[in-house]
Order: structure tokens, then C-alpha cells, then sequence
DNA sequence: GACTATAATATACTAATGTATAGTTATTGT
DNA sequence: ACAATAACTATACATTAGTATATTATAGTC
């Protein structure tokens, strides 16, 4: 699709994105003309003729106004912010403030779609699915899920990681180690379901 | 140590960071001000005492030269740009161009310094572990590790997953899975060890 | 051979942008 | 009561920076 660049250009569409990445705005053309010893017009030509193929979109008249198409994620990762929930306190909802511990960021190629949220797992309930004692859980919010998913729910006033089996009249949250019962009830508040799972060694 | 800023300067530096976010650059002092509707030395007077408080700072003369000196993350996600391997060609070295299949950011606070490079997991030969088939593992570069440690390991062209064993002469590959043996060599070729262990569903 | 793309220079023009002067009004702490 | 800070206006000026004209030279393509 995009046509290839020169062996010039693409040391000048790289001298912009690490001059971004270095100072935090991309360089004017006359500071483009000056790392490579040429004129203003020189460095402009490049600079028109990269936009062309597809590289990055200058808005007109704007100074420094250079806007990356390709490559972006090498100068703004393409990354998601995604907070993590400690102990929830009941009644108010699970993205409030007070519930933020702090924020995790992950590539948001990888997630889902939709409001995430991110838990800390305690204990080793779920250790038959390879989540761990210190995990951390990416759920995806939502209020229901399938049968057999990993969800989180509100167990305490903590959101615990179960998974999830309908019946007929009643739901059941499921432990994966055998140390742990079956917790049945009418209905449960479901947080969302498991979307990723991230453990440093 | 930074002294607080007053409502609206508060509201004028998270303008300056959507902009940057948004657009890719900074914003001038004369798109601050229309955005707030005031005067261009009311922004600037406004952009000054932001950078005397020292939450930025800018250069002098330059366009839209605004360096973020705090909420850096915000804006620039603290990541890193992590190599994903494949099938590693014997003889050249696992980080060569060739061996590259893709790149994943991940939290650059939640991983070790060094040298880091990613396995997609194949086989559930480390399953006890809670590492999966299809799992990412971020290894850390080294040549030699702990007993017990877990390693990436080179066998038959893969970079393959295993629990570090070593005794008097021989050192052992054990996976976690009894359906699976263990080797032992006298010496083997240790790539890294587990850093980190990232899995979506 | 005509044509297009690349890579330049020198010079110039204009628009965009940072910075300054001079003043107003209100608020706050000493 | 006074000084300092905040939050502005209106106007002006100088520099920065994008854009244009005209020109040269080389290399590959139809």
C-alpha cells in the first residue's frame, strides 16, 4: 500500500520521529534542514514528498504540525491505561475513584474492546486456570457472561475471580482447585469477565 | 515540592496534554487561548506560571516547544517495546532481525532492566506452572540462572520453557506436566529467564 | 527523447507564533 | 493598608517557520 521511502527520506522520517520522542513535538523544517546540512526548501521537498507516500499529514500552515500515520506505536506506544481495583466498597460502583489503586498499561491490540478494569488476585482458588496468587486480571465490565467463562464477581466486598454455571433456577461461581467449594446462589452480581492475565516473576 | 496549581491553570496543563495526545504536538499559546477563550498573553501569562510552578517547560523563541515535566505517563506511557521471537535459525543470535515476528508493550515498571525479549508458548508442557499454550513469556536475557529457576531454553531451534535443575555434573530440563520427561545434558544453552508472563482470552 | 522523481541551492514572501508594554480588576495573605 | 498573585484586555513587535519561485543536476522509465 504505502510506497517505499528513500534511503533519505527515511533518515529524515526517522531524525522526526526520534526528535518527538526526544523533545515531546516534532522539529520545524528548518531544524530538519539543519541536522542534514541542507536548505529550508531542501528539507521542505523531503518533508512534502514523505507526506505523499503516506508516512505523516502536515497541517497546513501549522508550525511543527506533523502528525505520524505509520509507525506511529515506535513514539506513542499503542497502549491502554487501564485502573486497578482494590477492595471494592459496597454500593458504589467499581470504577469510582476510591476503588483505583492505580493504573497498569497494557497493548490495547492484545484487549478487548469496552470498559476494563484490572484485580490483583488473592489466594490460589483459581490456580487450575494458571491464575496465581499475585496475577493481575484484566475483566472486561459487563453484568452477564456465559456459561463456563471466568468472571469476576462481587463476593465481600471484594471481587473475587469464579467460574461462572448456570442452571436452571440458580447460578453457581466455581473454584479451580478442589481445596474450594461450589458457591450457589439466585443470582450473583457479576463484574465482568476475565480478559487477560499479567504475573511478573 | 511542586506547588499546586490554581483551577484554571490546572485546566489549561490538561489541555496541553489532550492536545499533545490528540494532535501528536503541543498546542501554541494562541490555541490555549482561543480555547479558553482569552487573549493570547492571557494564555501565555497563564503557560508561564504553569512553568514556574515547574510542571513544564519551554523553550524559548521555539513553537509550541512545551516540555511535560509532570503527568509525563499520561501522555507518554511508561512501556516497553518488548521483540516477540519465533522459531530461532541455529547459529545467529536470538535477538537478529530474522527472529523478530512482532513487538508487545508492556509496563516497563513491572519488568526488570536488561535485556528483554518475549516467547509465545507452545504446549502445555509447563501447565503446572500456570504458564499456557498460546501465553506470552517475557524473558530476560542471561546465559546462566538459579536452580529452580525457570528458563528459556534452546532445543531444536525453539526456545522452549523449562524448570532449571542442576546437580554435580549434569544439568536437567523438568517441565511442569508429568506427562512429560526430563532432559539432562552436561550443559545446555540457557537463553533468559522468565520475567513475566502476559496471556489474553 | 520526453518525462517523472529525487535531491539539491539561493532568495523571498507571508503567515504563524512567541514575547513585550501598559493597564484593569479582584483576591489573599502579612 | 500594602504587596503579591491571579486572571484578564488591547495592541504591538520581532522572530520563527511554512510556503513559493526559479534553477540545476542526476537517474530511471515509457
Amino acid at each position: 500500500m504505502v510506497k517505499p521511502l528513500t534511503k533519505k527520506q527515511e533518515a529524515i522520517f526517522l531524525f522526526i520521529k526520534q526528535s518527538i520522542k526526544k523533545t515531546g513535538f516534532p522539529p520545524t523544517v528548518r531544524e530538519i534542514g539543519n541536522q542534514f546540512s541542507i536548505t529550508v526548501k531542501g528539507a521542505y521537498d523531503h518533508l512534502k514528498a514523505i507526506e505523499k507516500k503516506g508516512y505523516l499529514h502536515c497541517e497546513a500552515g501549522k508550525s511543527r504540525a506533523i502528525e505520524l500515520l505509520v509507525n506511529k506505536e515506535d513514539v506513542y506506544p499503542d497502549v491502554c491505561s487501564i485502573p486497578v481495583v482494590g477492595t471494592i466498597a459496597a454500593g458504589i460502583p467499581v470504577l469510582a475513584q476510591e476503588n483505583i489503586e492505580s493504573y497498569i498499561q497494557l497493548p490495547s491490540g492484545l484487549l478487548p474492546q469496552g470498559t476494563l478494569f484490572a484485580l490483583r488476585i488473592k489466594g490460589d482458588s483459581m490456580i487450575g486456570a494458571g491464575i496465581f496468587n499475585g496475577d493481575i486480571a484484566v475483566i472486561k465490565q459487563q453484568s452477564d457472561a456465559n456459561n463456563g467463562a471466568i468472571v469476576a464477581a462481587l463476593l465481600d466486598d471484594e471481587a473475587t475471580l469464579k467460574i461462572l454455571k448456570k442452571t436452571e433456577r440458580k447460578v453457581h461461581l466455581l473454584s479451580a482447585n478442589e481445596k474450594y467449594g461450589v458457591i450457589t446462589a439466585d443470582t450473583i452480581s457479576i463484574l465482568g469477565t476475565l480478559a487477560a492475565i499479567f504475573r511478573t516473576y
